[in-house]
RNA sequence: GGCCCCUUCGUCUAUCGGCUAGGACAUCUGGUUCUCAUCCAGGUAAGAGGAGUUCGACUCUCCUAGGGGCUGCCA
């Protein structure tokens, strides 16, 4: 492969990155960096309404958080709109192109700019991914390059500004098939050379339909603010239309960087699978190195003074059970603050019975004169209650009553890490409060 | 309407003429556990339809059906 091979990703900047544009950065980036070429980025900043200093500035940050690194710097488009227009005047000397009087969709009359195609003949080329392309000449119109206000049209300025950056492979969305057809006839007619192309399937919902905002988070921002690792994000969307050829799914950036080809990747539209992409985000929660976890569980838990080796115990009993980061909150909330909210469901299931305001005093008074207050001296003091007959009915109120919750970490080990006295203030607050 | 493209379990996919069609997610069952969002074991589930080529087609060809894209003074 040669190192001279040049990609760009191109987005024009809204303020949102779309999950189905980052994926066709992702496979832009893995591209360059498998081949050892060079991934550039342009701002197609064009629509100066929507291409504001922050929207740019929300792409940087998606590609920044996605470890989405360019080479060279930012190339703006709009920086070079002499040079397109200059490359229009070429074409129209050169026969090219025309000038017409056209009335648009709204109504608006003026001269605008048109590309010439040829009258005959075929136009061709071999997608990498889709394969050998063919279509007649004759079945593509005339198309506007320039507008009647004189501002270059996407056409031109997208070849003009591949040409400029000397991109070798045009890695985009399918949507931009038909285009290709046309801009090939561009490079042809400035007698550039053709770059190669390969047009990357959409991610559809399921209804087969691209993936939009309604079908649920379409945005790169939402997942971040989700509480997703972007490692996780981007596994899944290369997933999504590549496979290594073997059975892995969870690689590291590294294997990507090794094992990616463009040659594999699928020309089928891909559904997106919200279930996958959080199973495959508890994958690299479970990766994440224990002492980095601890620093997100207590930027997560707010304000609570406990030693080391208490965070650790909880952080070695959570992170395997965490799917999102934005479960974190919720889950340590009882361990926070003795204002922790009751789930209604689990309560009425588990305290509003009869029966229970007598166990949990009952509890109130063993656990008191609890020699020892560890897990396993707990459960050992509640599996004699139980006689061998499971544990259950001890287990689950004294879980709601001092979590608010049904589910969390192991019992016993919450309540070591809540201590003695707070487990017995709230196992007696309980039974005052809810327990019949 | 015209042009281009696509079609293996519910979903993402493996297979590149030999298939008892494999894996993952989801789902179901069983086990572990106090619960579960952990862990282990197992199950259900697929080649759109029809012709042809071939000893043999999921794999190659054609047709049909279904789906998607494009058809802007948007990108």
């Amino acid at each position: 492969m040669s190192e001279n091979i040049r990609v760009r990703f191109a987005p024009s900047p809204t303020g949102k990155v779309h999950i189905g544009n980052i994926r066709a950065a992702i496979y832009n980036w893995l591209f360059a960096r498998h081949t050892g070429g060079k991934f550039l980025l342009r701002v197609e900043d064009t629509d100066l309404e929507r291409s504001t200093p922050e929207a740019i500035e929300v792409l940087f940050d998606c590609m920044k958080w996605l470890g989405l690194d360019w080479d060279e710097e930012v190339f703006y488009q709009t920086k070079n709109v002499k040079r397109h227009l200059e490359v229009v005047d070429q074409l129209l000397k050169s026969g090219h192109a025309y000038k017409v009087e056209r009335t648009s969709r709204d109504g608006k009359t003026g001269v605008v700019t048109m590309f010439k195609m040829p009258k005959e003949g075929v136009i061709e080329f071999d997608d990498i991914v889709k394969g050998h392309m063919a279509k007649k000449a004759e079945d593509i119109q005339d198309f506007a390059i320039v507008r009647s206000d004189g501002s270059p049209i996407f056409h031109i300025a997208n070849v003009v500004d591949d040409i400029d950056q000397r991109v070798t492979h045009i890695i985009r969305g399918d949507d931009h098939v038909e285009n290709t057809f046309k801009h090939i006839c561009i490079f042809r007619a400035l007698g550039a050379s053709v770059p190669k192309y390969g047009h990357l399937s959409m991610i559809v919902n399921q209804q087969g339909k691209p993936y939009s905002k309604r079908d649920g988070a379409a945005f790169v921002g939402e997942y971040r603010e989700q509480g997703y690792l972007p490692e996780a994000l981007f596994n899944y969307l290369l997933l999504l239309g590549w496979n290594p050829g073997d059975d892995r799914e969870v690689l590291t950036r590294e294997e990507m960087v090794k094992l990616f080809e463009l040659e594999k990747v699928h020309v089928t539209a891909a559904m997106f699978d919200p279930k996958k992409l959080a199973w495959m985000n508890g994958e690299y929660i479970k990766k994440i190195p224990h002492a980095d976890f601890v620093k997100e569980l207590k930027a997560r838990a707010g304000a609570v003074q406990r030693d080391e080796a208490w965070w650790d115990y909880l952080a070695d009993q959570l992170q395997p059970r965490t799917k999102f980061l934005n479960d974190i909150p919720a889950a340590v909330a009882c361990f926070v603050s003795d204002d922790y909210p009751f789930d209604e469901k689990a309560v009425d299931k588990r305290l509003r019975k009869p029966g229970v305001k007598a166990l949990l005093k009952d509890l109130v008074e063993r656990f008191s004169k609890a020699p020892e207050w560890n897990a396993p001296a707990l459960e050992a003091l509640v599996k004699e209650l139980s006689q061998g007959n499971g544990m259950g009915p001890w287990v689950h109120p004294i879980r709601v009553a001092v979590s608010g919750r049904g589910e969390g970490i192991g019992l016993f080990e919450m309540l070591q890490l809540l201590g003695r006295e707070k487990t017995i203030a709230r196992l007696e607050s309980a039974a005052e409060r809810f327990a019949g």
